[in-house]
DNA sequence: ACTTCTGGTTGACTCGTGGTACACCTATGA
DNA sequence: TCATAGGTGTACCACGAGTCAACCAGAAGT
């Protein structure tokens, strides 16, 4: 029973009250009540409600990364295409979560939708932290342009985000993994198809 | 010169300005400056700025309806096929323009994420429209499962406009149509391989 | 000519929320 | 012993959504 450290309860609770119901949607008090301080406490944590949002994606940025590595490890198998693939076992699994809500990313480059944002930076920085990890996994495919294939993923992924939260279809799932191992074969098969066109 | 309705002049400047900076990002201030008239004024247009959103999201929802029939009409030729891939005509055209900020939609619904909200529905609403639309020319191609196609090529189209906004990667546009041609070769192809399986 | 409806005006007001200022408390460790 | 980190409470400010009361001008109906 280690005491956690405060400024990390708060960006615990934050994280889920946030994701949950928008950044917009959630007052600070709120999110003090959860943690049971005081105004004034919280203030000497983080600079602004804002910054508490940046902590919070970046915590979630590091987690994400942690996620896929683990997935790779445990699930990928012996084989690159293997490693590749079980990208997309994490990827069923937040398409099958209850509380799937989006990706929190996407969903804080939306509520702060010009690029000079902070928080819409750092959204897009953790994205592309995943995206680089997936380049790297296409290319130990030895495809001819991993980065091709891994935007492609990603684009998919995004797509499938974005189904599953708005339409709530729970065919997502079938329908992202269909689309995945169709990319996937293509490259797969114009890289034996044309070695080093 | 027709005088256009205040009720319309607002909607149209409340699209603009939520669309580009997000809706609680502007105040119904801005609004009523940019349409030169004062809050009772509005309050006598709109119950509440929710209101207005939900009133600028139908418009927006009627306007890429007439879009879709548009581009199919204009640039979808006399085959089925070319009518259903002319869908990303438009696309391509979205993805092309400087002031894209991602899909009005999806935009809306993110900032407001329960399923219960009117604006979630709305947006949930106004997409399906679209899918239905898109399911009808893939009908029209005799392809096995229409409604598969439908909502796979718009997966591909949310995970582009998401891509293309959180990444402001211009090669989006290319990846998306190759994408998309990819799926309808699959799915035309497995039409004439299995003749009503 | 008089009334009524539509769409508009001004100004003062409430209420919720992010954020600040000030004074104070308590435990820990150099 | 003294500073610092982390905490308390209360009062306060600014800003944005939304309300209310009173008033006004033009078009239309009879």
């Amino acid at each position: 029973m280690v005491k956690v450290p405060t400024r990390d309860r708060l960006i615990e609770a934050a994280s889920n009250r946030f994701y949950r119901d928008g950044f917009r949607n959630v007052g600070i008090d709120q999110i003090l009540t959860d943690v049971g301080i005081s105004k004034t406490a919280f203030y000497k944590h983080f600079e602004s409600k804002d910054d508490l949002l940046l902590a919070a994606l970046d915590e979630k940025g590091d987690w994400l990364y942690s996620m896929c590595q683990k997935v790779v490890w445990e699930r990928g198998g012996p084989t690159p295409e293997g490693q590749l693939r079980s990208i997309f076992d994490l990827v069923d699994m937040f398409l099958d979560d209850e509380k799937f809500h989006g990706c929190f990313f996407v969903r804080a480059a939306m509520e702060f939708p010009l690029p000079q944002e902070p928080v819409f930076q750092a959204a897009a920085r953790n994205k592309m932290t995943v995206e680089v990890f997936i380049t790297q996994l296409a290319r130990n495919c030895g495809v001819e342009q991993p980065e091709d294939l891994s935007r492609k993923l990603c684009l998919i992924i995004e797509g499938a985000y974005v189904t599953r939260h708005v339409t709530q279809n729970r065919d997502t799932k079938r329908m992202t993994r269909e689309l995945a191992d169709m990319i996937i074969a293509e490259a797969l098969d114009s890289r034996s198809a044309e070695p080093t066109a």
